[in-house]
RNA sequence: GGAGAGAUGGCCGAGUGGUCGAAGGCGCUCCCCUGCUAAGGGAGUAUAGGCUCAAAAAGCUUAUCGAGGGUUCGAAUCCCUCUCUCUCCGCCA
């Protein structure tokens, strides 16, 4: 959410700033309601006060035990006209509101422009792909080749977009998020965090996924059937880590000493993936549910950008004790997401495709996040003050699979165990067919 | 699931219809005293808005005592709904 004073008196920077990423901001409709509300809310305020004074009075009187029938009468006279503005006033703020809330963030002047994918600029690349001597095969053929990647199984289940995993590449998945928690933890400073799955509609609010991208989300209902009243309010399933995370310091306010604080969590995410229908509908890359280690920062505003280079470091640094080439793109303004003025997107090698498929993205949200939130710390002068938040994969768990698998993968169709999670696999090297038996 | 108790400022805690944005204490800030420290004395100490103003300063003003609704000229206080916390019983991983 950006600032409502920004808006009031810089309207034409804003909507400069929001045209580069695309989005045309209703100017009329917001000055109309902008000069509207000036006059209601006057108006009410100026009513309230009056009735305050001679409430006051009232009160007075009676205690002297005077007569009170001429002053109550004055107030009476004016009391529906009161009522009426309150009400007047309210509406005008919600729909001021509704405009404020479906504004996406102010990107950064760093922020390359461009209008979508194609003008994203490259900030550097780590490895070499490796070259093969064989026909190589996909994630899917190779998982499925050694019996261990299941989507017919799933769709059983639950239908397209889930997978099952067993034997050795379910704990392949599994070594992967313990090897990840691990490193943010123990070299990178992180506290480990366990949260809800299921969140309420504050909290998606609070991050930027509502009211806008509802149809993105699963909801869940206790009781098992829907209804559609307001006493029983959907669950949400979270789409990422981030919105239980970074919601931690929803209403509250920090202490300067606290900051900044690291959080990394282990979660499921769930989206639905609505409009997304035909794309990558083969394999592991677009589920409706897969793992992410999410790392989150809630820091000082003079500190948020060095975070950002900072947090875009922890997640390559898992690439590279993964041996796994990548390359780091700065996202344009027309490519970014609704909360981020500045955005960081890693690509991992995917030999199969013969390109970089993203594997983590990691935003600065500046204080468009702690706004909604009222997350705040008390600054220096002991000011309460809107915290900077930032979040990042690091990384998504069943992508950096997909990784291991298409760049370690052998003639023989077994795959090679990176040396960093031998010892989550207790040292095995190799993923081999028979592996599931060896296994149990 | 059943029975009961509760939610007030950074924290503790008083307040059951009127000059209450809220006593008192703790903490914190500043000042005085003291050779230093301890002790003592004094003052201050919520948040978010609106209007006036070019702006700052300042002034005026509104809202907020878990959330929402209601009664009333007036609600922290009375009524209703909800949320959360705690205690006991039952059940459960």
């Amino acid at each position: 959410m950006l600032e409502i004073q920004q808006l009031r008196n810089d309207l034409n920077a804003v909507t400069e700033a929001l045209a580069k990423r695309g989005y045309t901001f209703p100017v009329s409709a917001f000055n109309a309601l902008e000069a509207e509300r000036k006059t209601i809310q006057t108006k009410t305020q100026d009513l309230q006060a009056q009735r305050n004074a001679a409430s006051k009075k009232i009160g007075h009187a009676k205690s002297k035990g005077e007569d009170v029938t001429a002053i109550m009468a004055e107030v009476t006279q004016f009391g529906d006209e009161l009522k009426q503005a309150e009400i007047q006033l309210e509406q005008v703020q919600q729909q001021l509101q509704k405009i404020l809330l479906e504004i996406p963030n102010l990107p950064h002047a760093s922020v390359p422009q461009g209008k979508d994918e194609t003008a994203n600029v490259q900030i550097r690349d780590w490895g070499t792909p490796r070259t093969f001597a064989f026909a190589i095969k996909d994630h899917v053929t190779i998982g499925e080749a050694l019996g261990l990647l299941d989507f017919e199984t799933a769709a059983k289940l639950s239908g397209a977009r889930f997978s099952v995993m067993k034997g050795g590449l379910a704990r392949l998945h599994r070594a992967l998020a313990q090897f990840m928690l691990d490193t943010h933890t123990q070299q990178h400073g992180y506290v480990e965090t366990y949260a809800p799955y299921l969140v309420n509609a504050d909290s998606l609010r609070g991050t930027g996924q509502l009211p806008k991208f509802a149809e993105d989300l699963f909801t869940v209902r206790a009781g098992g059937n829907a209804t559609n009243d307001d006493t029983n309010p959907p669950f949400y399933l979270i789409p990422t880590a981030e919105v239980p995370i970074t919601n931690m310091v929803r209403d509250e306010i920090v202490s300067l000493q606290a900051l900044p604080l690291k959080y990394v969590a282990h979660t499921p995410c769930f989206r639905s993936e609505a409009g997304s229908y035909g794309r990558d509908t083969r394999g592991l890359i677009r589920q409706h549910q897969f793992d992410k280690v999410e790392l989150v920062h809630l820091v000082h505003p003079d500190q948020s950008y060095d975070a950002l280079e900072e947090l875009v470091g922890h997640a390559e640094k898992i690439l590279q004790l993964l041996e796994l080439p990548y390359r780091v793109m700065a996202l344009c303004t027309g490519d970014m997401g609704f909360s981020a003025a500045k955005t960081y997107d890693i690509e991992v090698w995917l030999p199969a495709q013969n390109t970089y498929r993203e594997i983590s993205s990691c935003s600065n949200c500046e204080a468009f996040q702690a706004r909604r939130m009222q997350a705040r710390f008390r600054n220096e002068n002991g000011k309460p003050t809107l915290l900077h938040s930032l979040n990042g994969s690091g990384l998504a768990v069943g992508r950096t699979l997909v990784a291991v698998l298409e760049n370690y993968q052998n003639s023989d169709g077994s795959v090679t165990i990176p040396k960093v999670l031998r010892t989550y696999m207790n040292g095995l090297d190799k993923i081999e067919s028979n592996t599931e038996k060896q296994n149990e």
